[in-house]
RNA sequence: CGGGGUGUGGCGCAGUUGGCUAGCGCGCGUCGUUUGGGACGAUGAGGUCGAAGGUUCGAGUCCUUUCACCCCGACCA
């Protein structure tokens, strides 16, 4: 994103004239965040680090949702929900996991006028309270797998949240599943990644390199984490969603106990998976460009946009309305009197795939101009045509970002034999396959010293290490 | 918690060594002219200057306290 373009979503952001615009170059790293404000999909929530998800934010997040939902339904897992408040004492049954999560829990002290005498945790997320209840639920082989998945929001107090990458307080679907064996256990995780792996591709056009977490960047409690990481536009990874083998641990502090055929008493194989709003600013920082948003077509609230142009013209709004009636997929009429401008940025900033342009001189023609989103390319289309065209432009659409996507990870993945080298490519916004080892103590100082970290050791690329900044 | 910064109409800002009716741009309302890539003119509405206290004849401006927010770092999906 250039300068000029970045003052330009500001003036969006701000609703300023350009002169008046402060330059914020140095804040380059955050440009998506002004793509986002200008969008209209959120705004700053009124406590610290909490988000307001307008309704046009909240439309994409519910085309995701229902996407997602559909699959884990597929997989077996029923939804279900737990309480938002989780008694401390729970939370401290498995020391790894409190160990991760206490610096970022919201506490309740007091309620019902006065002091709790024990305090209630906001979930960080739900692993515990939902493990309590699984212990209940549990007696034998004959109840496992027990699979359920819930829609909520969660809350993690991190000390410096950005606009739906890290916010306080945040949306997301987590899965809970236990096993009576540790092979079907782990295999339900991998499987579920790879769902996730076909939602990023298939619906949200993000190309991923899936793999596993290093013990360092491991889910606090987890035996295994394994990871979907993404390429943005700049070069930094993002963790799109992941996808935990707990092992015994959790079902060893919660007593998760099952009866074997055997007779024997085992503790259960457990995993955890989610995905989060966090998608959505993977989602932006992928596909969107300099004019604003750029949506995958099966996640666009509205798919085309018909934009009268050349005045406040009765035959023309007609037309327009006319042409709407023809098209299956949602569209909207915009047919204000304004100035043709005005509309055409605003659709655009908003990331609607198709704009579909009608004034007095088409008309007379019987024709209309047809703007794709992601190339900008026009096309005149004769006016009876338009229906069939917009399906089969959209799926194109939907190819071209994968495949934007897909091209930029490889192309930006490059190989290297020395940390040096790593260091070299990262800097160059590149993504590292280290062929070195990555021993624990250097995987800290890349940390510490160049803020680089081990995204994952990729499922594809044996005996190497992914090594990237990340968001 | 460490370092830096900001609080003045909806948004972005100006406001001099304290000085009297607190300004500007954008946005918003109304009317008119416009309309093929962010139009123009006229007119109007909207602010006890983050909060509390103090100094002073007089405080947006000086002092004290306090609150909130933003950026960099540690933490993190």
């Amino acid at each position: 994103m250039k300068k000029s373009e970045f003052e330009y979503l500001l003036r969006n952001t701000s609703g300023n004239s350009k002169k008046d615009i402060a330059t914020r170059e140095d804040d380059f790293p955050q440009w998506y965040q002004d793509v986002i404000v200008a969008a209209d999909l959120a705004e700053n929530g009124p406590s610290k680090g909490s988000m307001i998800i307008k309704p046009y934010g909240y439309a994409i997040w519910e085309a995701i949702k229902s996407e997602l939902d559909e699959r884990i339904r597929a997989a077996g897992v029923p939804n279900m929900y737990f309480p938002m408040f989780i008694p401390e004492s729970l939370l401290h049954k498995e020391a790894n996991h409190i160990e991760g999560f206490a610096p970022e829990v919201a506490v309740v002290t007091h309620a019902g006028g006065k002091e709790l005498e024990e305090k209630l945790i906001v979930r960080p997320t739900s692993e515990t309270i939902i493990y309590d209840s699984f212990s209940h639920w549990i007696q034998s082989y004959r109840d496992l797998p027990l699979m359920i998945n819930q829609w909520a929001n969660v809350v993690r107090w991190e000390l410096r949240p950005r606009m739906f990458l890290r916010t306080t307080e945040f949306l997301w679907q987590e899965g809970h599943t236990a096993h009576s064996t540790e092979l079907e256990a782990d295999t339900f995780a991998r499987a579920m990644l790879t769902m996730y792996q076909n939602v990023a591709e298939n619906v949200m056009a993000i190309a991923v390199t899936a793999g596993e977490k290093s013990e360092r960047e491991r889910f606090a409690g987890a035996a295994k984490t394994y990871t979907l990481e993404p390429m943005m536009q700049d070069g930094k990874a993002l963790q799109f969603a992941t996808s935990h083998n707990l092992g015994d641990t959790f079902a060893k502090a919660f007593d998760v106990n099952f009866s074997a055929e055997d007779g024997s008493t085992q503790p259960v194989w457990q995993t955890s998976w989610g995905m989060s709003t966090r998608s959505i600013g993977g989602l932006i920082m992928s596909h969107s460009d300099d004019k604003g948003l750029v949506l995958p077509p099966l996640l666009a609230p509205l798919k085309v946009v018909i934009t009268t142009v050349g005045g406040d013209n009765a035959e023309v709004k007609t037309a327009a309305q006319k042409i709407a009636n023809t098209i299956a997929e949602t569209v909207l009429v915009d047919d204000r009197d304004i100035s043709p401008g005005e509309k055409f940025f605003a659709h655009e900033k908003r990331g609607i795939p198709i704009r579909i342009e009608i004034g007095p001189r088409d008309l007379e023609n019987n024709q209309v101009v047809m703007v794709l989103r992601d190339t900008g390319e026009k096309k005149t289309v004769v006016i009876n045509d338009v229906a069939k065209f917009i399906s089969p432009e959209l799926a194109a659409m939907q190819q071209r970002l994968y495949a934007q996507s897909q091209t930029r990870l490889s192309e930006n993945t490059v190989d290297c034999s020395s940390p040096e080298e790593a260091i070299a490519a990262i800097k160059n916004s590149k993504f590292a396959l280290a062929s070195f080892e990555v021993t624990a103590e250097l995987e800290t100082s890349l940390k510490k010293d160049h803020g680089i970290t081990v995204r994952c050791y990729p499922f594809e690329k044996d005996a190497k290490t992914l090594l990237a900044k990340a968001y």
